[in-house]
RNA sequence: GGAGAGGUACCCGAGUGGCCAAAGGGAGCAGACUGUAAAUCUGCCGGCUCAGCCUACGGAGGUUCGAAUCCUCCCCUCUCCA
């Protein structure tokens, strides 16, 4: 077994905080003395089917302790997801069927297991205890915290300084929340920091019914590809782990410099030493940033399809942008055009291109679009049907047509 | 139930009868510079074959030559009182 130095070691990595610190170790302890692996929980909502790079943070801890020999539980909040959880700003969401939920949840697990062992991973439900609450339960539940403590967690703080709307069913995930982890006996509860409000409720609700309380440990939140804020479907900076090798290869690539070396940390199965070997490498200018993207890139595409497609994936990167190529792949589209010719802005639009025919006329007029090379300026100009024309807009879009004339 | 404050574009947020397709910021897009990094600079940023027109300031009506701005009703949020 793992020293207990040498866990916390490994534990601590990009971890944002532990509480209490001490408890963490005083479990390890005796979990070692004991022989007896620690209750690991960590809970989804599976309200997202697409997992993107921010989910899998998380996951990559659970992974860690799961090679440390821990038991780790892999806890879908099915029956909070049908209710929707609307933490945060957004709108009430809407409420799930129990079909779509399982749905989702099974491509949660699908994807968390390209990280995690399945053999070792133990999936829970907590519709299964959920479901069966009366009123009663939960109104001697909802008796246990107050109003005021509520109003501590920040965002609901913020959100009633601010004059947002908190709804009282709001009120009530902390408390599941913790009641999950009385119910799973967990010795340690992973969640990102925002979750830290819920998770100590957990702490709480434990303590109350005469169990030792779950360690907290929380994970930063992944920076999305701005950098600036969390990496979220909402804000659109979001790495999805099923979008093509390409897109997933090319995002990687657009983050910052500082940022790469977050997702090192939070996102690669690379070790301790590893990282630091590489941190080192950019200090001392051995090793140049884009090499180390061009490599965490990789590990990512390698990860969610495979070696090859990793490769294949960074040649077509270096192809388009190092040296001015084209994709290897670029779909060929047969359009049928009325008349001799058409106009430029539709047929962007008719390939996908643009949004609008007042964004195609947009961008011809800044010049970024190309027609076999050419750059085209004239926001009216005409291409003639009968012709096959490879049609570049910005730096990134490419398109093939095929003009039938009818 | 009563009193008050609000609802503006993807987000934040100005605008209180015409000069408003609506300031400013952020996001986004394009161009320059690069390593598709960051930072910076410039332009764009509702739709429409576009010097013009159409649609838009919570919803529906109304006043007016003219409304995001004024009036009526409705919906939603917040605060205080009960």
């Amino acid at each position: 077994m793992v020293s207990v130095e040498e866990q916390l070691r490994i534990i601590g990595r990009g971890v944002a905080e532990i509480l209490p610190e001490k408890e963490m170790e005083e479990k390890l302890k005796k979990s070692i003395k004991e022989g007896r692996p620690l209750k690991i929980k960590a809970g989804f909502d599976p309200t997202a089917p697409d997992i993107h790079l921010g989910h899998t943070v998380l996951i990559h801890k659970m992974r860690q302790f799961q090679d440390l020999g821990h038991e780790i539980i892999f806890l879908i909040g099915d029956f909070t997801g049908m209710i929707g959880d609307p933490t945060g700003k957004s709108q009430t969401r809407k409420h799930m069927t129990k079909d779509e939920v399982i749905e989702n949840a099974k491509s949660y697990q699908e994807q968390a297991f390209k990280i995690l062992d399945p053999e070792k991973t133990k999936i829970a439900f907590n519709s299964e205890w959920l479901n069966n609450m009366s009123l009663e339960d939960v109104i001697r539940l909802a008796a246990k915290q107050t109003v005021a403590r509520m109003l501590e967690r920040d965002d609901f703080k913020k959100r009633y300084a601010g004059e947002q709307p908190i709804g009282i069913h709001e009120f009530l995930y902390p408390l599941i929340q913790g009641y999950d982890s009385v119910m799973l006996k967990a010795d340690v509860e992973l969640g990102g920091t925002d979750q830290k409000f819920n998770m100590l409720v957990g702490r709480e609700l434990q303590k109350e019914q005469g169990y030792e309380p779950q360690v907290v440990l929380m994970m930063p939140l992944l920076e999305g590809t701005d950098g600036v804020n969390k990496m979220s479907k909402s804000m659109n900076n979001y790495i999805g782990i099923s979008e093509p090798p390409s897109d997933i290869f090319g995002k990687v690539m657009s983050i910052s410099d500082e940022l790469m070396v977050r997702y090192y940390e939070l996102v690669s199965t690379k070790s301790i030493k590893e990282i630091e070997n590489l941190k080192n490498g950019l200090k001392v200018g051995s090793l140049h940033p884009m090499e180390a993207k061009k490599e965490l890139a990789s590990e990512i595409v390698e990860r969610y399809y495979s070696r090859e497609e990793a490769l294949q994936a960074r040649n077509g990167f270096e192809n388009v942008f190092r040296d001015g190529g084209l994709p290897d792949e670029i779909e060929t589209v047969s359009l049928d055009v009325e008349g001799d010719s058409v106009w430029l802005p539709s047929l962007l639009s008719s390939l996908n291109m643009v949004k609008s025919n007042s964004e195609g006329r947009r961008l011809i007029k800044q010049g970024a679009v190309t027609i076999d090379g050419n750059k085209v300026m004239d926001d009216n100009f005409q291409v003639k049907a009968g012709g096959e024309y490879l049609i570049k807009a910005g730096k990134r879009r490419f398109a093939k047509a095929r003009l039938l004339s009818s």
